[in-house]
DNA sequence: TGTACATCAGTGAACGCGCGTTCACTGATGTAC
DNA sequence: TGTACATCAGTGAACGCGCGTTCACTGATGTAC
């Protein structure tokens, strides 16, 4: 049972945090201060600590907080597609949210993929929910494993290991190939948020969006794979983008 | 002709800026400090003012020297592949001069593509700089182009505004395909090493350069497209990357 | 229901440290005649 | 070649500000009997 201490604490402790959420998007993660926290709550510097240890536990709690809304949204965007086998549509739906939360916490964004704060070190706590979101992405692969989607990426006898150990963190089911692929996606759907939210889209992409959708649909086609015996044509399907390879090396 | 007071002065500027790197890399940018750089070259505080106006002119020239070391270091690796219509070849040295910069020097890298730095409004004077490596890779398309490469990405409405600046920017000869590849193919490399460089591979990816390799010839196959009249097939050629696409939706 | 005690939120002063920037100055180095 | 003057690098003190963290404290709120 809670008590009017216990509930006024949580209220305090969600204040703080409110209001240290508000000061890293304004001057950003590593100008954090529980001084500035305590000045806008009316509060003397050192009652903080009553409720923090420190200024890094509070980042800490920043982060896996992050982390926690972000893992949220993706998995409620997941589980949103009926179908659940439209691949594409699954894929559609948790990267836009992806894009959208970080649009929409950009300095929250930058706390999670930016510039590593310097002189912080994130403890172990932050593993669990940093790993939320791309457990949605991974789940992703191994049902597209599990329903036959080939895929016939290229693995160099460097990532073996590497791939191994992502499989058995998931359970199992799914080849090489098929998680290859999905960390290039990964990799191509946080390098374009990234540079839009970083500004090196400015003077130069208007509509980070767009740019945003032809990654994910690039992507997906490739994830898409095929489905062995299918026709692969060169001919892009209308409203897809198509990605065609075939020649090498036209030296 | 330059007297003995203005290379000693030249030699100072030198110095002040090699230590401001140093700081960098050690305690972020935000943490850059005029009076620690003045304590570690024995010198009072106030005669950095001699030689940077202000901490932002300092962080401005940082920053500029990083963008032009890594354009240059582009530029290098392009111009050093002998036979410029191996495209692959030069899609790979472009990409892995850029990681191996981004590697190298990662502080510097986490000060043009990290979280920018709160407070601080890059000048104008950076967009020359910042756009020389950028120019690497649409040269590169440029050149694809006018081979005759063809592309098949489809170019939603949204972004041909964008695209056609971009074509006017490089002098017109490269099509819509081309370049949205190019910018995709940008996105994925830049994502790699970020993820990289920001600790997100940590646990997951033990090789991020293989990782990064996959990308590089993921996107490489991409950029090739396929040329008028070539056969596409499904089957990926020898240590080649393949990326097959084809049947949609699978619901 | 009332009292005695324990818990805990918040205070206020202090420690020791950092920062960017300004300003009047000294003294050495260069330049013009 | 020598002197007078201008330039400029570097000094030292100061202004006004920020920070994280500790500590002994007050006084209100809860708990046990």
């Amino acid at each position: 049972m809670t008590g009017a201490r216990e509930r006024a604490r949580t209220a305090t402790v969600a204040e703080i945090v409110r209001l240290a959420r508000a000061q890293v998007a304004e001057h950003g993660p590593a100008a954090l201060s529980l001084r500035a926290i305590a000045r806008d709550m009316g509060m003397v510097s050192s009652g903080i600590y009553r409720y923090f240890p420190s200024r890094d536990d509070l980042l800490t709690v920043l982060i896996i907080d992050s982390y926690d809304q972000l893992g949220a949204a993706c998995e409620l965007a997941d589980r949103s597609v009926r179908r659940r086998g439209d691949w594409r549509a699954r894929w559609r739906a948790v990267t836009h949210a992806l894009r959208a939360w970080a649009v929409e916490h950009p300095s929250d964004y930058a706390l999670l993929f930016g510039t590593p704060v310097p002189g912080y070190a994130a403890p172990v706590d932050t593993i669990g929910p940093a790993s939320r979101y791309t457990l949605v992405l991974l789940q992703l692969l191994v049902d597209l494993a599990a329903a036959g989607v080939e895929h016939t990426t290229t693995v160099s006898r460097a990532m073996r290991r590497d791939l191994a150990r992502l499989r058995e963190l998931v359970g199992g089911a799914v080849d090489d190939a098929t998680l290859l692929s999905g960390l290039t996606a990964w990799s191509a759907v946080m390098g374009a948020i990234s540079l839009e939210l970083f500004g090196h889209l400015n003077n130069v992409v208007d509509e980070p969006g767009a740019l945003f959708d032809a990654v994910v649909e690039q992507h997906g086609s490739l994830l898409l794979g095929y489905r062995p015996g299918s026709v692969v044509t060169p001919a892009p399907p209308k409203r897809q983008v198509a990605a065609v390879v075939g020649t090498v090396g036209a030296g």
